[in-house]
DNA sequence: CTGTTAGCGCCTTCAC
DNA sequence: GTGAAGGCGCTAACAG
């Protein structure tokens, strides 16, 4: 039944000649929207697509249209997917309107700017960035359109941005520090040229400050497990604060590996752990490590309902704020 | 000196317009390919998009020259893109070809149909797939293109496919595993509907036999660490074959985290534990497993070529095949 | 080397 | 309800 021939040479012409029909006729009969066609003919055209194997070409569509049905999201490195969930759900969302997503590995700042020289890329309806290589008006410019969705806080008042309000978690994190007696704490961070990263560590002194807390070691890491080894070198012997706080999972994992290591059976061990994102991996018995998370699906359907519906947006509006909690696992609860 | 005010808008006839020559030669200064045009016209022409701030209209091109630079991959979940690194890699790799990825979640068997009868796919120009919820007819038919490279398994003779030789590496595991004097070993599994899980448990029974290993145990998971878990509570008091394989590395820190609780200190353990897929978490001191891995800038660039070069591909081609190995660590060193 | 012409596949007027 | 015609943005083919 199915022409498995020639895939992609069937167009809507062959399917209006063989239901006998014009082009306008079959293409309004093809479309998910009502349209003024009559029952008979419609079946008619239907049967014929089927029997071709006829597929829409979404390009050429697009072409009168205007619209292509395409995401893009602009990361890093895939790692900045830290959070398989989150995107794994992203994907399906998006998917769930009607949408492709096409992925945007930038990788570097060098990058960004090929990509704009070159032009290699689509004019694409939305485009999501987490990458924190780019601002909004160079994505804007990345890929002719006006609709770019910021997740890495870079935003201006022309792009809608939504951000997790990572100071709520924090301060629960910090205040369940202060309740456990904690009155000195050490922060290990990533690089501090991420505007994100930035207001995080500005949040953890201000909470600092508000809780009575000693901040009295800061490390800078880069967010990896590695990274988190390395710091934990710095604390030597019986010289640990009452509490760690890393701002990313990863990091604290290095360090609770590092501290089982040197001081097998000290567990929960003696200082107080927090780590941040909540990575799904913290439920695995290895990583008991309190973190900082919010809700998931709260974050992707803000997400999707600005892809679908930019008009909802108006220049100078702040950012969409994903409130975040303090989640307790064994290393502070 | 750019226009941001309608991305977009412009087109390579107002660029011509300002550049005072025709659209064809506008097309041709702007080609990446070497054509005819003349020195000073490709330099105004040059000049006049940069003012402008054009871009080429990808969708628009592809319409004549029948080449979408667009790749899809496609998935179950992205969670079957637990070797994040080798997905990185890929994109990556196939960015520097010039094309972009499309990322394609199926989600089930349901959602392939719902994709092929909706149509609501591109005309690509490859198509990788993962997912084993499709084979390559269906893919082909999925996005009208006789391009489709199978990393899955479930090819025929008209689509190439790449895959890993696992029995290798599954050989040198179990070889390790009787060269330290195991005789008795289970098997933890995942899904047996997967013809590469099929392939993969009839490799591990064949190392068995040949090394004269007895199989005690056959407990099928779902690759996920919970499933490890689960499976970890089968085996009773001091109920341990001398080795314990599992289908997925996730599935053995499962069991590796249920029997550090039941027996703290007893590390490396009173079993050999071995998994599968050597995920980079493997190199975090918690999870210290033996298991069984391949190169991935092998596969990647195996992938690629296949992606640039169709042509190299003839019909009945066996699949190409990437040699695994064994990766020992300290629960089987 | 250059400009004109003619589509690519589809959808949308606009008359009928 | 229907069909013919025109055009989306671009490039290939053709004369010059």
């Amino acid at each position: 039944m199915k022409h498995d021939a020639a895939p992609g040479k069937i167009t809507i012409a062959d399917v209006a000649r063989l239901a006998g029909v014009s082009k306008a006729v079959a293409s309004r009969a093809l479309s998910p929207e009502p349209r003024p066609v009559s029952a008979d003919k419609r079946e008619r055209v239907l049967a014929a697509a089927a029997e071709l194997g006829f597929r829409v070409n979404l390009l050429a569509q697009s072409l009168t249209t205007k619209t292509v049905n395409l995401v893009a999201v602009v990361v890093n490195h895939i790692h900045d997917l830290s959070d398989l969930d989150l995107f794994d759900l992203l994907i399906a969302e998006t998917q769930a309107t009607g949408k492709q997503v096409i992925l945007l590995r930038v990788g570097s700042v060098a990058k960004v700017e090929e990509f704009l020289r070159q032009g290699v890329a689509y004019h694409v309806d939305a485009a999501l960035v987490f990458s924190d290589f780019a601002d909004a008006a160079t994505v804007r410019q990345m890929f002719r359109t006006n609709h770019v969705i910021m997740l890495n806080g870079r935003h201006d008042r022309l792009s809608p941005a939504i951000m997790p309000d990572e100071a709520q978690g924090i301060g629960e994190a910090v205040a369940d520090a202060a309740a456990h007696g904690v009155t000195a704490a050490a922060l290990v961070t990533g690089r501090s040229t991420s505007l994100v990263e930035q207001a995080r560590i500005a949040s953890y002194r201000k909470a600092f400050k508000r809780h009575g807390i000693t901040l009295t070691k800061s490390i800078q890491g880069d967010y990896s497990y590695l990274s988190g080894h390395a710091a934990a070198a710095e604390f030597g012997e019986g010289n640990f604060p009452g509490a760690i706080f890393c701002t990313s999972d990863a990091m604290a994992m290095g360090i609770l590996d590092v501290h089982r290591m040197q001081f097998p059976g000290d567990r929960p061990g003696r200082f107080r752990l927090y780590g941040f994102d909540n990575l799904s991996l913290l439920d695995f018995d290895a990583y008991p490590i309190a973190s900082i998370g919010y809700d998931k699906s709260t974050f992707v359907s803000e997400t999707v309902r600005m892809i679908s519906h930019p008009e909802s947006f108006e220049a100078g509006r702040p950012p969409v704020l994903i409130p975040t909690h303090f989640i307790p696992r064994a290393t502070a609860s």
